[in-house]
DNA sequence: TATTATACTGTACATACATTCAGTATTTTT
DNA sequence: AAAAATACTGAATGTATGTACAGTATAATA
């Protein structure tokens, strides 16, 4: 995507808002009307620059026949991949991970995420979070004591409070006394944080 | 809203399919294409006959001048309540118990739901859903025998598991071992089945 | 320094489109 | 039994609209 100019946002800014209030996209003469312009060819040239930058689409012959282009990132506009909690391997964006995506705002989670992860097993109950819940996860190392976080040991991949004991000894938490602490010596073993969790999502 | 006819209802899906798949609304031409209509006055026809329905809007001499009406209810297009779970009183929509509103696509949880319900207390908390975890509720009265309910007794509302004994005994249960199960004799007890779960969200 | 992109005005024209009129037929409502 | 709504075909028409062509001017690149 390529840089826009000010007056080229003013008519994608134009477009939108159009939209929006119409339901249908502008004419030529309506964006000249909106912005000003006097001859229908300031908007005709404008468009043809937004088409070339990739902003908008325009349908050769058909009247109001302008897209607005939102792939702001590889999976759609609101696409967000679910990931299977994998025993072994971390959990990737690679297509042979990804179940299916959700169609969800991007701001649904307040800090945002990056993709849904299902969950395995019972071991965070006691936070509430149940066998294929689907938690919401922002990729991030840094992370604070008492964050729910995605870790990955070895090739293990599990969802824990996260609590740092000392600058060598982490410790990760579950939610359920049928489990154990898991205690990690990082001079001796490697520890990677994917994520935290930022929400959750359940569906009956 | 009228009644809409199985012809007129495949109009509107043309024009919202269209609509998603190009980014504008089709001209009459375009739904005989879809629809395999040879006159453009079929299209013209069903149209007015939307329009006259309130199902969609035409701005007279605008080319593809269609726009889909979505307020079905009062919330706009996709936004959707939070009501707190309030002691006394039944959880309706009226506007002093809204909370705020959340935007979510109509289709986030699988049946559809009217609204969300933020929850208070833990007395289901076996069940995954924790103290100020918004449930998505449907509004129905239809509900089997372990769904979570939305129930009233009295002027008190509660989230339980619904689990009807016989056809005057109905048990509330929670999922909790701190709280005891209600038994409701629907004899000499009213119970009203405000809606159903059928679905969870929580935002850290 | 030449060239390309940006940012316009103004005119012109073919066609994409909405819309009306004239019919036919079936079903639903009054 | 009459009237109105539904569900079409087919043709005709005015205009809404995309788009090309001819200019002018300034800023950014090569």
């Amino acid at each position: 995507m390529k840089e826009i100019t000010s007056q080229q946002q003013r008519v994608l800014d134009c477009i939108q808002i159009y939209l929006k209030k119409t339901g249908f996209p502008p004419t030529r003469a309506d964006i000249c009307r909106e912005l000003g312009f006097k001859s229908p060819n300031s908007a005709e040239t404008h468009l043809r620059a937004l088409e070339k930058k990739g902003f908008i689409s325009i349908e050769s012959g058909a009247s109001r026949g302008i897209s607005v282009n939102n792939q702001n990132n590889s999976f759609g506009e609101d696409e967000y991949p679910v990931i299977g909690l994998v025993a072994a391997g971390s959990p990737t964006l690679a297509e042979e991970n990804i179940e299916r995506t959700i169609n969800c705002p991007k701001s649904f989670f307040e800090s945002g995420f990056d993709y849904f992860l299902k969950v395995r097993g019972l071991s965070m109950k006691d936070a509430g979070i149940m066998e294929d819940d689907l938690i919401a996860v922002k990729k991030t190392t840094d992370v604070k004591n008492g964050d729910i976080v995605i870790a990955r040991l070895d090739d293990e991949v599990t969802v824990k409070f996260f609590n740092r004991k000392s600058s060598n000894i982490v410790e990760l938490e579950p939610a359920n006394e049928d489990f154990e602490n898991i205690v990690i010596n990082l001079e001796s073993e490697q520890l990677h944080i994917e994520g935290k969790s930022v929400g959750l999502l359940r569906r009956n």
